[in-house]
DNA sequence: ATCGAATTTGAGAATCGTTTTCAATTGAGG
DNA sequence: CCTCAATTGAAAACGATTCTCAAATTCGAT
């Protein structure tokens, strides 16, 4: 897995390739969609990128996310809660997700054995699977005051 | 199962019980709804309700899918596609949704043990489950041109 | 360094699905 | 039937996202 540096200086790489330009906007947004956490919306991104340039436009975070997901620096998720979501796709396999519906905490997991049972509904079903959705709803152990801390 | 008429008459009684009023309007959509197949986006209930009453506007199926799933005649599913769709909720147990890529055709599905996968996953990272959402997209024999109809 | 063509930007308008507002209409209990 | 609260349709408002367009910027060729 890369530092959040490599994967921008990569960034900027793949931009070059595709005969784009690195502008000061562009490196910003990049910069801080791999300096932060996973699954930051676009509102999120965009108050954290004004902290550093308070000149950038909405727009142009929309347009920057886009790029880092056709580049697949980024991957686009789509929760409940109607707000388009990106996490950074590295090198890391596919994963779903479990979101706590009280603090919104989101964990990742990954389970072969899902996974596969999914093959086999599909193929019962007389489908070729191309990719699926999962998500878990439910509360997390902080939230019910529980002990078990994660 | 009940019959599409039976339902609409429970729907009828729950509003009584509710204190609302049953008009044309909420009669012609509930008809509408329960004689159609599953997961009409609101979009295609307005098309076909106006086919039988022609003053009926958009707000007005809005608001009488939300009194129908209030009512837990109807339930929402809210697919890749960005429409809220709508689905008959029976007595029907719970089950998940394998959509074709092509030719939007949705299936339902249940599978136990996926379901005790869940709970487990859940369980393991701490979490008390409320629901979760599946979601399975691919291609259908059918547009894949195999002979396997289904 | 400088030019110039092509790309990118920010602001605001436009869009899409959905909800709200509000004046006019309607249902149903008295 | 009357009354009055509930309901309706049309249009405005909404929130997330995309587009438009004139002004600004990038960068390869000079």
């Amino acid at each position: 897995m890369q530092s959040g540096e490599e994967r921008f200086d990569a960034f900027r790489r793949a931009l070059k390739e595709k005969g784009l330009k690195t502008t000061s906007q562009r490196d910003d947004i990049a910069r801080t969609f791999f300096a932060n956490r996973s699954h930051l919306s676009i509102d999120e991104l965009y108050r954290e990128v004004r902290k550093v340039n308070p000149g950038v436009g909405y727009a142009t975070v929309y347009r920057t996310m886009r790029l880092l997901k056709e580049c697949e620096f980024a991957e686009e998720q789509h929760f409940a809660d109607g707000q388009t979501r990106y996490e950074n796709a590295d090198t890391e396999e596919h994963h779903d997700h479990i979101l706590c519906d009280n603090c919104g905490r989101i964990v990742e997991f990954n389970d072969e054995q899902i996974e596969q049972l999914q093959e086999e509904i599909a193929e019962r079903l007389g489908f070729v699977l191309s990719h699926h959705r999962m998500e878990l709803y439910g509360t997390c152990s902080e939230c019910r005051g529980s002990d078990r801390s994660d």
